[in-house]
DNA sequence: CTGGCTGGTTATAATTGTGTTATCAGCAGC
DNA sequence: GCTGCTGATAACACAATTATAACCAGCCAG
């Protein structure tokens, strides 16, 4: 089966380069100059591996990585110049899944290309959703959209974050203090108060009746559900 | 918690600079010269990790490395010789996790070292989603969902964790101290009042008929048992 | 048949968890 | 400076959960 890998570089000739060192039977290449269409693209394509230049202009590729893996889990390799070594172990907190440094030699790359597509092969493949939808409610991970009753809500970055993790984990109880580390990061675990005003707003904007909640249930002692089906 | 590495290379002074570069708080550094030792060392002190060079005299990398995972799967990273480049692609077959070439950048080898033992971390993936349903009841552990004709029952924390201890023990009959420090933990034991009172609830909720329970079945004079077959 | 034991049932009060509202501080844009 | 948005915190209300006590029912041994 031909793999799809997208190589992501604001400089042509990195990318050629990058393009020449894979051009292989088995693998379709294809490419964007920037951190913005190459969010435009992996959601269009779907590629199963994405090559990332860290050094790009507006959207650098730690955030591309961050924002990409927010919504999938295609494996992800980091493009560095060598001098950005020390910088690199960021990289494994956004979920990165290997780095390569500039000048690369070829059969490394290739190496690496080929273990990390194994890698993701095996690894047991629990998919995340990047969508929901339904008569009432739309929410698009990818774009970041969220509609009720077919019109765009707007939420601010923590009531997404909220509803983006447990729109990811359909149907299962999710801990609150799970809730408040995916959205708020580690060592902020005691919060749970200031999760639960978060929650009453999201609620307020997204529930029919926010008095009986359709979406976000409460699990008393646990946390919180997306339920998808009534 | 402190993980345990082990270095395997012939030559002493490749051993000590990989030493030195992995001198931390965080490792414990365990060293052999050949494979055959390197086996022996691996089955008595369970490394986390274990650092293999490929080029060793009697028994190779490659064979070492082969050798370790027909026995369990320690997260092994092989050192090559930078000339040695195009013929690592056979390690991926023999399941290595990662290669470094010599020579290598120290930040670059921490950074792998604690990427891999991190991957290793996350591997045992494998929960299995313990389940009890037969016509009239359908207990899932994972979602904490529990139905009785199909319905959706809300069960307190409590009378949860006793459902779950005891489907998660079919057929056996259970202490009543057993389930207490089980649901309640330990210091907990002498409340057998308080778990009669919840062991009626759950029936109430989840029994057919609670005068004549068909699941939660008591043992007199031992505790409890989850009936799966009538 | 009777007393004592084990376990079931019910009632109630205390505790806890969660929802809601109000307020304030920080900050960006104007 | 002001204005509007976002997020944190505190205070309170309310409902669900839990522990405790009191009482009841069945069983078994004598």
């Amino acid at each position: 089966m031909k793999r799809r890998i997208l190589i992501v570089d604001d400089e042509d000739d990195a990318r050629k380069l990058l393009r020449m060192a894979l051009r292989s039977d088995d693998f379709e290449i294809i490419e964007a100059a920037d951190g913005l269409s190459a969010l435009r693209l992996a959601y269009e394509m779907r590629p199963d591996l994405i090559l990332l230049d860290i050094a790009m202009p507006l959207m650098d590729g730690w955030l591309t990585c961050q924002r990409i893996r927010e919504v999938w889990d295609t494996p992800v390799i980091m493009v560095t110049a060598s001098s950005e070594l020390a910088s690199r172990v960021r990289g494994l907190g956004l979920g990165a899944d290997d780095f390569i440094a500039k000048p690369f030699d070829i059969d490394e790359l290739q190496m690496r290309v080929r273990a990390v597509m194994k890698r993701a092969e095996e690894r047991p493949y629990l998919e995340r959703p990047a969508r929901y939808a339904d008569d009432h409610l739309v929410v698009d991970l990818a774009t970041r959209e969220v509609l009720v009753e077919g019109k765009p809500v707007a939420l601010t970055p923590i009531e997404f974050g909220i509803l983006r993790y447990l729109v990811q984990h359909p149907n299962q109880p999710i801990p609150s203090k799970e809730l408040l580390e995916a959205v708020w990061g580690e060592s902020y675990e005691d919060a749970e108060a200031t999760l639960r005003v978060h929650l009453h707003h999201l609620r307020r904007k997204i529930e029919p009746d926010p008095r009986r909640p359709r979406y976000v249930r409460t699990e008393r002692g646990i946390g919180y559900r997306f339920q998808t089906e009534e």
